[in-house]
DNA sequence: GCGAATTAGTCACTTTATGCGACTAAAGTC
DNA sequence: GACTTTAGTCGCATAAAGTGACTAATTCGC
């Protein structure tokens, strides 16, 4: 690896780390080293000769101490002012993990999505941006499987969808379309949760199968 | 409007122009000042105190001498090696042109998608997004009447989809769904194309409609 | 002028997906 | 052992999508 000499540049890579804390989705921010009472994303300047998502990657190790299960840019943001740095340009990314194996670091802490600190207007921005991405990916991959832990039960997995997509959802009709995506697979173990019947622990195992091949949607109201 | 010195920024805004052209998609381009038969995506440096869609819409204006109908940030590249710049990232946006409005200006020219020149490993990946974005917002957002003029028969609406997806649609259903989408209104002019019944025309103009509210989706394969 | 060809547009039937209430099952509580 | 609570399933009703066959309006060949 060739060692350059790094360069002042004019973007951040910051990172939108997110899971699901109890009712509600909570984001992870850094408490800022100079105003001890300030709070933003978890970001660095960007280095030369590392990649974006490597770059990421590094920010969301340093907070959590651990890789998250799932990572994918969501933009480059430059339009709102007054960002932790004085970059002109953030590169965001959104990463998920499961609230039970997540430990953010010192300094670090989750803020429940309805109760952020005071924030830039480009950092509130990367978080409607993640929010969004999250709703409106959540049929193409496998968002709440990734902030779940490894086994769930099905009530969970419902329950989370119920949380993303902020509705009730009917029990029969969740698990007939589960069943039909082949996503996930039962384990012998049962969970009993103190009252009521045990719940079978499910895991995520995607299987072969045909892409279902529908026909146009249009889907879109405006415009 | 306060001027301020323009500093060398480390980030490219390069725009990936649109359009279908005849059976195929097409890109615009823009032959390389310095190697005549080079060509690359149209781009700029950015300059501080410009916000990013406008400095792509800047972009894109030189290129056409007219801004698109429809844009759209699809991310920040910094992976691929040797853009025409030497920025260390390039933020890329999508725009769609009706062909039959679009002439590019002297130096410019649309490449269909089959057949590119020859590319830095970062616009390509940007042009690969680009497609892929339009595939999977195809449902979500007007692409189709964007790349469209703005009056079209329904034959030639359903040719369009079936460009972008790659596949044949049923008459009747598509036109089922189109009916039940509130998207088109038809107005009072037929176009004759020579041979066959003359065909209706119609023009995009969404109608206010609850948005459906469908159940759970699980449609992706993997990962 | 007239039948064949061509493109537009619609209909009716079938198949598939979804919504939803009611049911059974297995545990704890009192 | 009756009651509550959560898990899991069944079956019917309704809605959406797939599909072939039909009618309609025009040009073309002769």
């Amino acid at each position: 690896m060739r060692d350059r000499s790094p360069r002042t540049a004019s973007y951040s890579v910051d990172v939108v780390l997110m899971t699901a804390m109890g009712n509600e989705l909570a984001v992870l921010f850094a408490r800022n080293s100079t105003e001890r009472e300030r709070w933003s994303l978890p970001w660095r300047i960007s280095q030369s000769g590392e990649t974006l998502d490597a770059a990421a990657a590094r920010v969301a190790q340093e907070a959590l101490g651990e890789s998250p299960i799932w990572m994918e840019q969501i933009g480059a943001f430059g339009d709102g002012k007054r960002h932790p740095s004085d970059a002109d340009v953030s590169v965001a990314h959104m990463g998920l993990v499961p609230h039970e194996t997540a430990s953010p670091r010192a300094g670090y802490a989750w803020f429940s999505i309805g109760d952020l600190p005071p924030l830039s207007p480009r950092q509130r921005a990367m978080i409607e941006t993640a929010t969004r991405t999250i709703q409106g990916r959540l049929d193409q991959a496998p968002i709440a499987f990734r902030l779940l832990p490894a086994t769930f039960t099905l009530s969970e997995l419902q329950q989370m969808y119920e949380l993303l997509l902020s509705k009730r959802l009917h029990k029969a009709s969740f698990r007939r379309a589960l069943q039909a995506s082949w996503l996930v697979e039962s384990i012998d173990e049962w969970r009993s949760e103190g009252r009521g019947r045990p719940a079978q622990l499910f895991r995520y195992a995607p299987k072969k199968r045909r892409r279902p091949q529908r026909g146009v949607r249009f889907d879109f109201l405006y415009p």
